[in-house]
DNA sequence: AAGTAATCCTGATCGC
DNA sequence: TGCGATCAGGATTACT
């Protein structure tokens, strides 16, 4: 599922494609993916036609375009959801399950096709307004606003995530996986961080020490920035990056979808149970509740 | 108010 | 062989 990582990979892959491109057509093949955007998908095609796009940006799982020459400042938001992906094309390739299709002109790299592709459709775009945040000169789309800073993020502060965290009365992977805490993490990243942290995916946040914490951070960190290098996790075609190369890691994993294999710590089974409606991998020795 | 459950989706896979 | 049930989960919404 894309997390951070994968959708950084999507943003430098799609980087030099579209700064400073101009959009010259676009079709919606399936209105459900403008779940996001305000108006009718006409509003959606009107608005874009004969835009130029600007470098993509990134926060958590979020990536938009800003766009050029517009009375107030706005930028195409897109998340890819739980199977959406962004696909590099030549002009006429067509993708199977694409929605949106943007045919851009690059001054240097000529026409090309941009295809968000997504099988599921938990993922989107919308045209939203950048609006500016309170702690940083940065323009977010105000649909962003309420998303912290990922751990990559230079300005992301530990401190204050830490007391946030103490402050609440639940649990560590819930906390993980609430993206107004700390975003760009998912199911997958969450299981490989606290395995590698050695918490319980249930280890109340109240009573996780400092010092516990901020190792886990430094284990999220460290998790996200290997996946980064490796181009991604990824299992099967579910996630592809710009170009359509699959980008996996998913003979790094450690935890997440290793239930039956041995830790690689202390070689006893991985477990799987069920929490918030989906997987949790752990292992119970090596992971427990420390109260 | 804050925490949690329900909801949206489709295709691969499973069991009978 | 066929077909219905199950599973995958990010973010928003609708509750408690």
């Amino acid at each position: 599922m894309p997390e951070l990582p994968e959708v950084e990979v999507v943003r430098l892959g799609l980087a030099p494609a579209v700064d400073g491109a101009t959009i010259t057509a676009v079709t919606v093949l399936d209105e459900r993916s403008l779940r996001r955007h305000a108006g009718p998908s006409e509003d959606f095609i009107d608005r874009l036609s004969g835009r130029r796009m600007r470098a993509p940006l990134r926060r958590g799982k979020f990536l938009w375009i800003p766009l050029d020459a517009s009375e107030h400042p706005e930028a195409i938001v897109v998340h890819l959801g739980m199977s959406g992906q962004v696909l590099l094309r030549e002009p006429g390739t067509d993708d199977p399950r694409t929605r949106i299709r943007l045919e851009i002109e690059h001054p240097d790299h000529g026409a090309l096709r941009v295809n968000f592709v997504d099988q599921r459709i938990f993922g989107s775009m919308a045209i939203d307004e950048l609006v500016r945040t309170r702690d940083a000169d940065q323009l977010i789309p105000s649909q962003v606003s309420h998303i912290a800073r990922d751990p990559l993020d230079p300005l992301f502060d530990d401190t204050r995530f830490l007391a946030r965290l103490r402050a609440k009365n639940t649990t560590i992977k819930r906390a993980l996986l609430d993206q107004t805490l700390v975003s760009g993490i998912g199911n997958i990243y969450a299981d490989e961080s606290l395995w590698a942290a050695r918490v319980h995916y249930e280890q109340p946040t109240a009573t996780l020490s400092t010092t516990k914490g901020r190792q886990l951070l430094a284990e999220v960190r460290a998790v996200l920035a290997r996946a980064l290098d490796e181009g991604g996790t990824s299992f099967d075609t579910q996630y592809l990056n710009v170009n359509g190369q699959s980008g996996y890691f998913a003979h790094s994993l450690r935890a997440y979808g290793q239930q039956g294999k041995p830790c690689p710590r202390c070689g006893r089974p991985i477990v799987r149970e069920q929490f918030m409606n989906r997987g949790s991998h752990f292992c119970p020795y090596c992971q427990r509740v420390r109260v």
